[in-house]
DNA sequence: TTGTATGCGTTATCAT
DNA sequence: ATGATAACGCATACAA
């Protein structure tokens, strides 16, 4: 055990126990613990006094034993899919704004795309008391997700479902896709391309459909030769651009399912020797912030990742305080940059 | 308090307890804490029927309640400065997946660049008893991390100091930058401007310092004209070739003391209609994956946040297992893509 | 080798 | 309104 000396001599090494701040206020225990939680009245004289004591010691509640004792433990758990991508890193960025102001933080951990990793995730972050779990698209089932609704509140980005206990924050990717094909199709474009992402992303065959039916209220037929497959990476769009090429299809523009397969298509256009937005014109999804800085400034579809991120966390805090949350998924709008011009030929 | 029923009925929600692993093999609470924990011998026989139970019931020890007796938590903290960065994110990485297999897992927290906020994020992993701290660089003062270390070890990275409990990963900064700039020079380049980063940064003012020696060492003056101010952010890389521009002093190539200033020149020295590298070679700094897909791929000095975050892990680890850490930290070296030529004119 | 008792810092229950 | 006291789930001296 360590040791227990060092009560009133200010900061052993943050040691400062509830029970110490207790004693140099001359109260019980429960009586600190009330005023921390607000869980019942207490007199002005003792609060005064337990204030003061607090401010001097320089207490700080233990979240561990909070969480142990049953309490709340003040933390959110959060499950992205992987710890780096630029996308989800702005959303983590959005949940961390919301959530300190509130005194929560968050508990990030990676599920990397992964279901049973997932699981184990949410396994982790109910061991460790967290008091809610915010889950970034991800593999789950709706149908787990439900189940672990019933014992903590959950917040998930990416599906509609509606279960008691948890609150869907979805986007329109659909209406996303749309505007950014409809865009191309109103500088003149007849001939567009596709690059899908994922397959096994829900959000990835969402925008393909939107592709679809932009090509469809243009009266354009939809041709399954200009649409190459991909994985959502860079490298995946640069083989989409070779693959596209190859067919010998003609096509003036190209709408990538994301960023990141914009710029590995940017990339194949330029090692064939085609200008964008000259030769070719070039949509993205997502505009990562990246994207402003591409050559040339991509145009793309805004999707406001630290707004839900932070829209996310507020649902939880309002889940947390009990209130019903009245979340409003923000609306795609597509964002002009250079990246497109009218067809030249 | 919560209901204690429900004791043998597998999974109640995830609330199995040692408790109960221990009825459940007719042993004591002790000893299935001892095999967990491998803290003493035990003999076959029970060793078997508690790893049937914990099996049966599907047990998974409460790392709260763990940290709360004083053991270990296997979590180490790691205080990144923004959890959106390109660079540390891909250091996390690292750092999550050398952890993983170990059985610890990670803590996240950001500093914000800012020390006083670094210090509360200590205060908080400490408080939720990680068993060590991973400093991603940050803004806290060596006095202050060798104060922390007494009490927790720490690993930190992009400084070089020394202290028990405390180990330091540093990057050659200086070396980075000088081959950066000798390769410019290699190349035949003699006006090399410089674009610097936060000064408040130490690697900032070594990748600096790295310039100007290859410069002297290839007996070429330095002119302080060529050197512009940076904040390490694209739109500081933007602005500096602006003003870079406006001193109408000649140069041939710019070194960008991170890529992501490289970024920001790169679309600078587009709109001026200046191209990379028919009219000016460009190198980078940090080789973030993005920069692979620039246009034209930057050229850049290699700096593998990956492998720091693995090392910076590893280093925990063994500090946390009592050996003695042997890290050795990766050298810096030159990628060369497309974005450097020999100088035009 | 194994069990018993106690403590970790807090909240919740039950008195008063 | 306030104070004992018992959990929370686990680890660890100490005893056997």
């Amino acid at each position: 055990m360590r040791r227990k000396a060092a009560v009133a001599q200010g900061r052993d090494a943050g040691t400062v126990t509830l029970e110490m701040v207790a004693e140099a206020a001359g109260v019980s225990a429960s009586t600190v613990s009330r005023i921390l939680n607000g869980t019942a009245a207490v007199s002005q004289l003792k609060r005064q006094s337990v204030d003061d004591a607090i401010a001097r010691l320089g207490f700080v509640p233990n979240p561990v034993a909070r969480g142990l004792a049953g309490g709340r433990t003040l933390s959110v758990g959060v499950i992205t899919q992987s710890i780096d991508s630029p996308f989800y890193g702005t959303a983590m960025r959005g949940i961390e704004e919301a959530l300190d102001p509130a005194g929560y933080s968050p508990l990030f951990v990676s599920g990397h795309w992964n279901a049973a990793e997932e699981s184990r995730c949410i396994d982790v972050l109910r061991s460790r008391r967290v008091d809610g779990i915010i889950v970034l698209t991800g593999r789950l089932s709706d149908q787990a997700l439900r189940s672990y609704a019933k014992s903590l509140p959950v917040v998930v980005t990416g599906r509609s479902l509606k279960a008691p206990g948890l609150v869907a924050l979805n986007f329109d990717n659909f209406e996303g896709a749309r505007l950014a094909t409809r865009h191309l199709i109103e500088l003149g474009h007849r001939h567009i391309a596709f690059i899908a992402g994922d397959p096994l992303h829900p959000d990835a065959t969402q925008r393909q459909r939107g592709y679809q039916a932009a090509l469809e209220e243009a009266g354009l037929s939809y041709d399954p030769q200009l649409v190459a497959p991909g994985l959502y990476q860079e490298d995946s769009g640069l083989s989409a651009v070779e693959a596209l090429l190859r067919t010998r299809r003609r096509f003036t523009a190209i709408f990538a399912a994301n960023d990141q397969m914009a710029r590995g298509a940017a990339l194949g256009l330029h090692r064939r020797g085609l200008r964008v937005p000259t030769d070719i014109s070039l949509v993205g999804f997502d505009d990562l912030p990246a994207s402003r800085y591409a050559l040339p400034p991509l145009s793309t579809v805004r999707h406001p990742a630290q707004d839900i991120g932070r829209l996310a966390a507020q649902a939880m805090l309002d889940l947390l305080r009990g209130v019903k949350p009245a979340v409003q998924s923000p609306a795609p709008e597509i964002v002009v940059r250079e990246s497109c011009a009218p067809p030249a030929r």
